[in-house]
DNA sequence: CGACCATTTGATATGGATCAAGCGATGTGG
DNA sequence: CCACATCGCTTGATCCATATCAAATGGTCG
């Protein structure tokens, strides 16, 4: 139970800092720990394996997932390049992790983070915030999955133009199965909804990771 | 049907220990603050308000929720005597929150508690604990808004009877259509599946409000 | 080219929503 | 004290969105 994660760190790629815009989470101790990479689909850690490391996305998609009692695949997440995750206030991780493909995280260990924290009032509010914005986005999802499979579809691909969008397109990193597990919906809906925005020229689809956004507003009016 | 403590809005009742058996969280400020009382049906407080208490029920129960565009509500979170709501990183509410029956609280005001987190790691660690059980409920309510009617219910007995039951017996503080909104479900199929587990003799309902836990073996495996 | 996998499309089934009515407890006014 | 209104809950009939089962299409890589 305890031990080996399969990570590997891997020597040092030269990873251009691939910062995002947003507010910088564990800004103090940012510069420290190294950085892992991991090849697609491959586990980055398991649910209820002690929290040994707590990551950030350098650069790829990460999600997290249980799988249920049925066999079904819940994905409680994706993260991207700027985002924080595998932080826990207990000592194991509540769920696993997969690169979706190829990742570059840089990781510091969570006993490190934790000890600063007990120092330092402002690393301590870090903590605070980085699970009060998983908390917000576990809320968000909590609305998502009882609307009607077009409003899901459309809040995910707001949700997505937002974090990688340029000019209206965005290149999706994840499957339709991702999405559908994200969703709470089948890969045939996820399929028929995208074609349904389509025929609506709502998005187009150039490809089928690749999606245009035509329409915003006719998007956002989905869920209003 | 006499089941609350007839507490009264008086006002300052040198309350005793309103000990959970749970962690007490704020402990280091649990001794400050003043109490309230809501009637029933009460505001406690209304989405997008700036969040200036923390509150601990210290008696009744408290449901928080939104309403979503389509004139529907979803319903957060129940909390119940021993739990903390109402506490947000920034300094607005996200959800409203309302007393479900005759509740008192003990709050705090967020100005208070903040302020005191900047001094005292310990207690910084404390709204880091408590933000991090509402994201694990959260994340376990996303986890059973994808499961079947008989699944959600089965959860929501569980769950309450861990909270409130004495000798397998509990009496919900909640109406048919607060459990509904809480489960994303009709009230119409809320009462059919009570009705279903009462003739399975998984449950016995001796009136609308109590609960008998008979089998709670069915009641786990329902989500096996 | 051919195998494989992800995605789309089609046909049908079904769980829960919706619409509608009935029932039992509680409270109110005549 | 009883007729009646109200409210929360249950039950019944029907409908519909999405799941399920099945097959076709298309892109990728050896």
């Amino acid at each position: 139970m305890l031990m080996q994660t399969p990570i590997r760190p891997t020597a040092a790629l030269p990873v251009t800092a691939t910062v995002s815009g947003r507010p910088v989470a564990l800004g103090a101790i940012e510069l420290m720990g190294s950085q892992m990479s991991f090849a697609a689909n491959e586990e980055i850690f398991g649910e209820n394996e002690p929290c040994e490391y707590v990551y950030k996305v350098v650069s790829g998609a990460v999600r997290t997932y249980k799988i249920l009692a049925d066999g079904r695949r819940q994905i409680g997440g994706f993260y991207l390049a700027g985002d924080t995750f595998g932080l826990e206030v207990g000592t194991e991780h509540h769920f696993s992790a997969e690169a979706i493909n190829k990742v570059v995280v840089r990781v510091v260990r969570r006993s490190a983070i934790v000890a600063q924290a007990e120092r330092d009032c402002e690393a301590a509010r870090e903590l605070w915030t980085i699970t009060a914005r998983e908390l917000k986005s576990a809320q968000e999802r909590m609305l998502l999955l009882v609307k009607s499979a077009p409003q899901r579809l459309a809040c995910f691909l707001l949700e997505m133009s937002a974090r990688l969008a340029v000019a209206n397109t965005l290149e999706l990193p994840m499957s339709r199965q991702d999405i559908a597990d994200y969703l709470g919906l089948t890969i045939e809906t996820v399929s028929r909804t995208l074609t349904q925005l389509v025929s609506d020229a709502t998005i187009g689809l150039p490809t089928s990771r690749r999606i245009v956004v035509r329409n915003r507003s006719a998007l956002a009016e989905l869920n209003a």
